[in-house]
DNA sequence: CTAATCTAGTTCGCAGTACCAACTATTCGT
DNA sequence: ACGAATAGTTGGTACTGCGAACTAGATTAG
């Protein structure tokens, strides 16, 4: 029997380094009592807030999916509703004082451990591998 | 109001990397008919059975998530649950002949729309963030 | 200016994911 | 042989994510 399987190392690295990122997501989340994808949708509106179609395209949720995901995060009053004037069809999605601050936690926290990950790395290498996969990212994301 | 939340390059690049990888991950499972957890699982069974136990840990499921898991796959006939006559609590899941095919096919198509990303980036360049990764990964992989 | 259309978001039903607690069956230690 | 440890399953709950159908408001064409 062939082996059809392909191995490329370069896949495979990112693959793996995927599920290791995911892991603290999900491991920072449940200490926090919230979901993975509820701590993604917090970290996302610390900038500001954003309307649900803008919410939708960047979380690539349809947005039925996102309107639940809304839902859940604001009957814990993490987040809010908030209404335009000008267009009564559409609202933003904005987070409560409640939500700002535990986004932030969340955040840091998340960060603080790949960062401490990264601690393994020489200095020079983790820069050049920043650089790497940032200008992956810039070619991959329009 | 202070601005307390922490920017990390490094973090960044990882946590959006990951998002990216998980998009390929969902976008091929999808066209293949299946969910992502569900390719996942295949992927890691294409070496060889494992035991539940074993996959359980890999997975970093609770044995009740995966006994439900392996239930969806083996209903699809692409995975068998295989005894052990040695130990009677215990059994392996392996796959079939068509979780084989789908396990290769998935694989070989999450490799290849990576690959085809990191095209993008000079071969020193692309060479030199797999080894990186590769020995964050060997750090923080027990 | 109204009718047709488009857009933004919600609701509903469904399958799947994942957890925990409780359970069964088997094996191991003494 | 009996109590403890191990492997896996079952059942109940909350959450995820999709598609189809729907409501309401905005926009465009005639």
């Amino acid at each position: 029997m062939i082996d059809t399987t392909v191995e490329s190392e370069f896949a495979t690295a990112l693959v793996r380094m995927s599920h290791l990122v995911q892991y603290v997501f999900v491991d920072v989340s449940r200490e926090h009592g919230i979901t993975p994808q509820q701590a993604q949708l917090l970290c996302m509106l610390i900038g500001g807030p954003l309307g649900m179609s803008e919410l939708s395209r960047l979380l690539h949720l349809e947005k039925s999916s996102l309107s639940g995901l809304v839902d859940r995060v604001e009957r814990r009053d993490l987040v809010t509703r908030v209404g335009d004037p000008r267009d009564r069809r559409t609202c933003q999605a904005g987070l409560t004082p409640a939500g700002e601050q535990l986004a932030r936690d969340v955040h840091n926290e998340i960060s603080a451990r790949l960062d401490a990950m990264g601690q393994t790395l020489p200095d020079a290498d983790r820069r050049h591998a920043t650089a790497a996969i940032t200008a992956l990212l810039a070619q991959h994301t329009r």
